[in-house]
RNA sequence: GCGCCCGUAGCUCAGGGGAUAGAGCGAGAGACUUCUAAUCUCGAGGCCGCAGGUUCGAAUCCUGCCGGGCGCACCA
């Protein structure tokens, strides 16, 4: 596929090889802060003035004259210690018009690579009660993450963990059960509106045994996680019991996989696994003295069964109150003989609405749900992922139902739908015209709309090998901006022809755009507002 | 004490070695006889936590310190 931003880094490299006769360091081709510094920029001559042992400016000039005979750059010019500043010509910019054109919704889109099977196991969160805002954030970045790797070229799996073994599972099937008799809720049991619920809609009769609550309740518990997430629009590919791990013997082999490894050994009546091996901080415990598996232990063999069905990437998205068990679950898949470098944890910070930090034990729980039907799923999507997962996110929830351009999305999707409403104009009164319109010489907005269009192939791979879907927030409200800047300053429907073209591919490209950049964030990209 | 994350404009945050550090919100001044003013334009606002180091060049990389958050189970 073209990719007009590419094809120029081509030329430039092939230029820069033949001055070092093959060897070809970091480009850095670059959109620089100051437009009188060009369109393009590189400081590649500053690198290889170390490299030659010539001055920087001196390898710049030979390079622009290289540059300079490409055709489609209109001038390139030195400047200060050796930056090559390059302005492209307005042929460049009808072809790289042409290429997102005939991309579509592929450009940047990158094929599949044969042989690697990646694993996302996100949400996960133990089916004791409704999903909180905090695994709102979970599901929002994960999918987000998964939605980014499909598109740059990763098949991938979406999984989700279901925590169904244990005291927490039991203590729920008792809350249920209460609620449902009307006795009161056991020790550190789940008070929840939705476990009332749950215990009114259960096809348990009263006098069921304690087991038959557990199973049943965790059923509809999972159903009603299932359902919320689809709500927003995240959708899972499988769906995996703890308490299977143990029913189908994975437990018990993933311990004697370790153990043919030489990890296990036994102290003070429990069996460990030798975690410090690998550079845990202590060794971790899998069989309790009293017989009992830890959690860990199915956390093993859930390591195990993901490689065994042909996983090549394990990623696990965690909040930061997990980031303790990075180390862990690394060494864990080390314990067992796989490569730790196949097991990626990716952390998100807390999250916080309106200012306040949300918690159980603060009484002020907001579930996903509660999010999603007080500013919509589209909001809820694209707040949620708005900021670095480094980052604590703090949800303002009165600016999320804002109806203008300070909402963020709202913005975004105005775009998407002027571009629309423009197409739909050109198309019912017969303005719409085809190719591009090639006498038409492009204006500073124009030129700079589609500069930011030809950024997209690369944004979209950096988001990706960042985990970092908060840069596709980031430029696609740089879009809309450039896009709302040029239809305020130039009229699309323009009767010159060749104008009309133009500047209708422009919008048809920008369309496209927006529309490729929401769907990676879960967001809809409407045609009316 | 140890580990992870953060510290950039009044607020919320982008900036993964480059030129004069950016955006949104907030506060200020303007712009609609044409495709949605749900928009645009302009100015104000900064010891990039502090101190060293590496580099031609550091908000960015390294070290130390200060401040905030989150973790350090034979719990789940």
């Amino acid at each position: 596929m073209s990719d007009p931003i590419s094809d120029l880094h081509a030329a430039i490299a092939a230029a820069v090889a033949g001055l070092t006769g093959g060897e070809v360091p970091e480009l850095a081709l670059e959109r620089p802060a100051n437009p009188e510094h060009g369109d393009y920029a590189t400081s590649v001559a500053m690198r290889l003035a170390p490299v030659l042992s010539r001055k920087p400016r001196e390898i710049a000039e030979e390079l622009a004259e290289a540059i300079r005979s490409l055709g489609t750059v209109e001038t390139v010019e030195i400047a200060g210690p050796g930056f090559i500043n390059i302005r492209l010509g307005a042929q460049w910019y009808r072809d790289a018009l042409s290429d997102m054109l005939a991309a579509g919704p592929d450009f940047g889109r990158r094929p599949f690579t044969p042989g690697v099977e990646t694993l996302v196991e996100f949400v996960s969160s133990n089916p004791t009660g409704d999903l909180t805002i905090g695994s709102a954030r979970n599901a929002a970045y994960g999918d987000s993450v998964a939605r980014l790797l499909e598109f740059t070229g990763e098949r991938v799996t979406r999984e989700y963990y279901i925590n169904d073994a244990g005291n927490q599972v039991g203590l729920f099937g008792q809350s249920v059960q209460a609620r449902r008799l009307g006795n009161d809720i056991p020790e550190g049991g789940y008070p929840g509106d939705e476990v009332a619920v749950i215990a009114a809609e259960l096809d348990v009769p009263d006098d069921a045994p304690l087991e038959e609550w557990v199973t049943k309740g965790v059923a509809l518990m999972v159903e009603r996680i299932r359902a919320s997430l689809a709500s927003m629009r995240v959708e899972f590919d499988l769906w995996t019991s703890e308490l299977g791990l143990h029913e189908s013997g994975a437990v018990v082999a993933a311990i004697d996989r370790a153990r043919a490894q030489g990890r296990i050994f036994e102290q003070d009546g429990a069996t460990w696994l030798r975690t410090t091996d690998f550079g845990d901080d202590k060794d971790r415990v899998l069989l309790k003295a009293d017989g009992e598996h830890t959690y860990f232990a199915s956390d093993l063999a859930y390591i195990d069964l993901k490689f065994q069905r042909g996983a090549t990437h394990a990623i696990y998205v965690l909040g930061a109150d997990h980031h303790g068990y990075i180390q862990r679950l690394k060494a864990g898949a080390q314990c067992l003989g796989y490569d730790p470098a196949h097991v990626e944890t990716l952390i998100y910070q807390l999250i916080t609405v309106s200012g306040e930090r949300m918690g159980k034990r603060r009484g002020n729980v907001i579930t996903l749900t509660e999010l999603t039907d007080a500013i919509g799923v589209d909001a809820a999507r694209y707040f949620l992922v708005q900021r670095s997962h480094d980052q604590t996110l703090d949800i303002d929830l009165d600016l999320a139902v804002e109806t203008s351009s300070k909402n963020p999305v709202y913005y975004v999707q105005y775009a998407h739908a002027r571009c629309a409403s423009i197409l739909r104009k050109a198309a019912d009164e017969g303005l719409a015209v085809d190719g591009i319109g090639s006498a038409h010489t492009p204006e500073a907005a124009e030129l700079a709309l589609l500069r930011r269009l030809a950024e997209w192939p690369e944004v979209v791979a950096s988001a990706a090998e960042l985990r970092a879907p908060h840069r596709i927030i980031s430029w696609t409200h740089e879009l809309a901006a450039d896009f709302h800047a040029f239809h305020h300053d130039l009229f699309v429907l323009h009767e010159d022809v060749d104008t009309r073209a133009f500047r209708l591919s422009a919008v048809r490209a920008t369309r496209e755009a927006l529309e490729r950049a929401l769907g990676l964030l879960g967001v809809s990209a409407p045609d009316r507002m």
